[in-house]
DNA sequence: CAACAAACATACATCAATGAATGTAAAAAG
DNA sequence: CTTTTTACATTCATTGATGTATGTTTGTTG
C-alpha cells in the first residue's frame, strides 16, 4: 500500500489513537511498544512515526481528545438562575461530569492517566493530575464561598473546608471507579454520594 | 570484595530495598533498572540477583515492609471502652493511619504503589489497591453499622452510604497528599477533614 | 586446617524497543 | 501529463535492560 487520501490519513491517525487507548489501558503505557499499537491499528511503525514524533507525542494527542474543565460543565447547564443557588450548580456540574466520564473514551483515557502510566520522557502524569485537581478545587471554593455569602452553607463550616471535603470525596470516588468500573455505576453512586455530601454541607433553610 | 557475614548480608539487602524505594519514587518503577538500584546501594547487579529473583520479587519485598491493615489501627488504640463509641474508634484509627503514613518509608512505598508503578510482570498494583480499599470499606461498614444500632449515626443515612462517603474522602485525600506531600500535612488536613465529616455524619445526641 | 558454601562481582548472550534512513506508490499540485 | 509531496512500509543501527553463567573471596563448619 502507499499513499492515501487526506481523509484516509486522518482515519489512520484516529485508528492509531484508538489503538493506543486500548493498548495503554490493557498493558500500561510503559509496557506497550509502538509496534503493538501500530499492529492493532492495522499499520506499521512507519505510520506512527509519520503522525507523531514519538510515544510522548502520541500520548499527548490522546489526552487532547478528552479535556473537560470544571467551568465548562457548569456553563453547559445553561441555567442562569443557577447563580443564586451555588450548591445546586455544583450538584448538577458533578452529575454532568459523571455522565461524561462514563463515556468509554473519557473513562479509558482518565483511567490511563491515573492508573496506567508512570512518568516517562517529558510526560509527568502527576503534574497533570495536580493541574486538574487545582482547577477543580479552585472552582469549588468559589462556589462554596458564594454559597456561604448567601447563607446556604452550614455556618460552622468554612468554604475552604467544604471544598476540600467535596473534592477529596470526588477524587476518591473517581479513583475507585476508574480502578474497576464494572463494579458499580459512577452516575449512580456518584449521584448518591454527592447529593448526600451536599445535603450534609448545606444549611437547612429557615422555616418561618 | 566477596563474602560478608550474615549481618552484613542482611544490611546490603536492606540497602537494596532502600535504594529501590528511592529510585522507584524518583524515576518510577518501569524506568529504573536493577543496575541503577544496585549502584545506588553500593553494589552490583549480582547482589540484586542473589537476594531477589527479579524486579517483581524485589518489589514485593519492598511492599512487605509497610503493610498496615485497618483493624490493627483500631486495636493499637487499646481502649476497650471504644466499642461503645464506634465513630470515635473510626476517628482515632484514621488519626493513627495518618501519623503512620507520614513516616517517610510508609509514605514513599504507598506513593510508589499508587502513583509510580504500572502493571508489570505478575505484579498488579490495582488489584493490591482494591484489596486495601475493600478491607478498609468492609471495616468501616461494620463500625458504621454499630454506630447506627446505637443511634449515633444520622437517622437519614444508611451505614453503607456513610462508609462509602468516608472511604471516598479518605481515598481522595490520600491520593492528593501522596501526589505532593510537601503541599500540606496529612495529619493536619486529614484530621480536619475526618473530624468534619464524622461530625456531619453523626446524630446529635439528644438533649433532655 | 581443609573443604565447603555464602555473598557477592564480572562477563556474556540475548532480546526488545527505539529512531533514523531509505524505499515507494499514489494523490495532489502545476 | 509531469512533477512534487504525502503517507506510509521496510530496513538497519544502536541502545539498554535482562537473565544466566562463571569467577572470586571470605566466613563458616567439620
Amino acid at each position: 500500500m502507499a499513499r492515501r487520501t487526506k481523509a484516509e490519513a486522518a482515519a489512520t491517525r484516529e485508528a492509531l489513537l484508538d489503538a493506543a487507548e486500548a493498548a495503554f489501558l490493557e498493558r500500561g503505557v510503559a509496557r506497550t511498544s509502538l509496534e503493538q499499537i501500530a499492529r492493532e491499528a492495522g499499520v506499521t511503525r512507519g505510520a506512527v512515526y509519520w503522525h507523531f514524533k514519538n510515544k510522548a507525542d502520541l500520548f499527548r494527542a490522546m489526552l487532547l481528545r478528552v479535556r473537560m474543565p470544571f467551568e465548562e460543565l457548569v456553563e453547559e447547564i445553561g441555567d442562569p438562575g443557577l447563580a443564586e443557588r451555588p450548591l445546586e450548580a455544583i450538584r448538577q456540574a458533578c452529575h454532568r461530569g459523571f455522565a461524561r466520564l462514563e463515556q468509554p473514551r473519557y473513562r479509558r483515557v482518565h483511567a490511563i492517566l491515573i492508573h496506567h502510566c508512570e512518568t516517562f520522557a517529558e510526560i509527568d502524569p502527576l503534574a497533570m493530575q495536580n493541574e486538574i485537581a487545582q482547577e477543580a478545587c479552585g472552582a469549588l471554593i468559589e462556589y462554596f464561598t458564594a454559597a456561604a455569602r448567601m447563607g446556604h452553607l452550614r455556618h460552622d463550616l468554612s468554604p475552604e473546608v467544604a471544598a476540600r471535603l467535596l473534592q477529596a470525596t470526588l477524587g476518591g470516588l473517581f479513583h475507585d471507579w476508574l480502578r474497576n468500573h464494572e463494579h458499580f455505576s459512577l452516575v449512580e453512586r456518584g449521584t448518591q454520594l454527592v447529593d448526600t455530601q451536599l445535603r450534609l454541607l448545606a444549611q437547612a433553610p429557615e422555616s418561618p
